[in-house]
DNA sequence: TCTGGGGTCCTTACGCCT
DNA sequence: TCTGAGGCGTAAGGACCC
């Protein structure tokens, strides 16, 4: 999907068409998710820091991302490409790659375009936005295609084209080559993908290691034999969270893990699923970043366990000075709920690991604690309905006040905007609605 | 007013075991 | 009994991706 996030929030809000937005993080420590294309014209660009971004656009329109609209749209547009294959593997929200092949759609040159473009023009007429589609041989050429055909485009590759077409560019367009890379390798006088493939697979491993330098190598090549996969099982759950402001009191370092812990496990939890490593991510007011785990001896979906878990953590690390982020996660997830795997080893093991000290055998699922007071009410981008003025969405607040525009993503034309008291009764927060009908 | 949040994978180091 | 190689699990950090 092209400008993805920027993109819905402009389809759901006609007096933003055409227009700078951008979304993302909007404390004073947020970066930019996404720039429309209208933005990227002013120079900002994602993962940018949103205070650098208002002083290059300060006329954007700045937004909070609304996840649950993008994972619908996302939802909808999974479901088209699931009719065209049943190996679909999805990379975020916005990018999947479909084994055309294993789903007996295409099978030339001619018919994958075909394919492709009746895609493009699906994605167009369910949700109202534009996507593009890279057509080749492997993964990473068919990615490379993807990002020359945005937006709104389409680029077929080829057989028998694709190292004279990578030759001439630069290695950062391998996947896999980000900027700690890409300097080594400049360093070393490569800059293009042809450069890559003449310095040879030895000194390739020499400079970047077995595994990196073999698989760098290989692509430089074109040659890429990863499978499509579909239906990848998640490996980790972690939530995190950076302060606008460095927290100095360990009091309140503390509390702020222990609500991680159970936002965390409540997620966990929500995937079905118990984790056995947990995990203190740290980052200190000069951005230094450290984690420290711990590994039990059975998985765990037990809130208690996990902030008891987390709070030893926390005692190993020092944070005089203070602590921008924090955050907890959990790894070596496993199926078995703690229940089931006690049942299991109690069955008739013999050497059954002793329980978790607290005793973790749970009679009663516990409760998650009681999380921190909630963000601040009112959020530009958020939607909400009005008694009198009905549906539209948040510009603006501050000083007591909300600023709304009432305007729906079937409107033609910019709605009106209306001023109202933040504590107004008859304003209430809304869900997004769908931007087509 | 520099630098989010959610992930994956790789490398290195170390202790332990065979 | 000593020594070494190799495998494995754990821990920490870093690069990368969207």
């Amino acid at each position: 999907m092209d400008a993805f996030f920027a993109a819905a929030e402009q389809a759901a809000k006609p007096s933003l068409r055409g227009k700078a937005v951008v979304v993302g993080g909007l404390g004073p420590r947020g970066v930019v998710s996404t720039a429309s294309y209208e933005a990227r014209a002013f120079g900002v660009h994602s993962a940018m820091p949103t205070a650098q971004a208002r002083r290059l656009a300060p006329n954007a329109a700045y937004l909070f991302p609304r996840f649950t609209l993008y994972r619908s749209v996302s939802e909808q547009v999974m479901e088209l490409l699931g009719a065209l294959s049943p190996l679909v593997e999805p990379l975020s929200l916005d990018e999947a790659f479909v084994d055309l092949e294993a789903g007996g759609v295409a099978f030339d040159a001619a018919s994958a375009r075909a394919v492709g473009e009746r895609l493009r023009a699906d994605i167009k007429a369910r949700t109202g936005l534009t996507g593009s589609v890279g057509l080749a041989a492997s993964k990473m050429l068919a990615k490379i295609g993807s990002e020359r055909a945005k937006p709104d485009g389409l680029v077929l590759i080829e057989p028998g084209t694709e190292r004279e077409l990578l030759a001439p560019l630069s290695v950062r367009v391998l996947p896999g080559i980000g900027p700690a890379t890409g300097d080594h390798l400049r360093r070393a006088g490569i800059s293009t993908i042809g450069e890559l493939a003449e310095a040879g697979e030895d000194e390739l491993v020499r400079l970047l290691g077995k595994t990196h330098g073999a698989g760098v190598y290989a692509m430089s090549l074109a040659r890429d034999e990863r499978r499509v996969v579909a239906e990848r099982e998640g490996k980790s759950v972690s939530v995190e969270d950076t302060y606008d402001l460095d927290i100095h009191d360990r009091v309140r370092v503390r509390a702020e893990v222990a609500a991680l812990a159970d936002r965390c496990v409540g997620r966990l939890r929500a995937s079905g699923r118990s984790g056995r490593t947990v995990v203190l991510k740290v980052r200190r007011y000069d951005f230094s970043t450290l984690t420290r785990s711990e590994t039990l001896r059975a998985p765990t979906d037990d809130p208690a366990v996990v902030r008891e878990a987390a709070a030893r953590l926390l005692e190993l690390v020092d944070t005089t000075g203070g602590v921008r982020l924090l955050g907890v996660g959990v790894s070596g997830l496993a199926d078995f709920t703690q229940e089931v795997l006690f049942a299991r080893t109690t069955a008739g093991e013999e050497h059954a690991p002793p329980p978790l000290a607290p005793a973790p055998v749970p009679v009663a699922a516990p409760e998650l604690a009681p999380s921190l007071p909630p963000p601040p009410r009112w959020r530009p981008g958020q939607d909400v309905l009005h008694a009198a003025y009905g549906p539209g969405w948040v510009q603006g607040s501050g000083l007591g006040r909300v600023t709304v525009r009432f305007e729906t993503p079937y409107d033609e034309r910019p709605g009106r905007v209306r001023t109202f008291a933040v504590d107004d009764a008859d304003l209430s927060a809304a869900e997004p609605l769908p931007l087509v009908r």
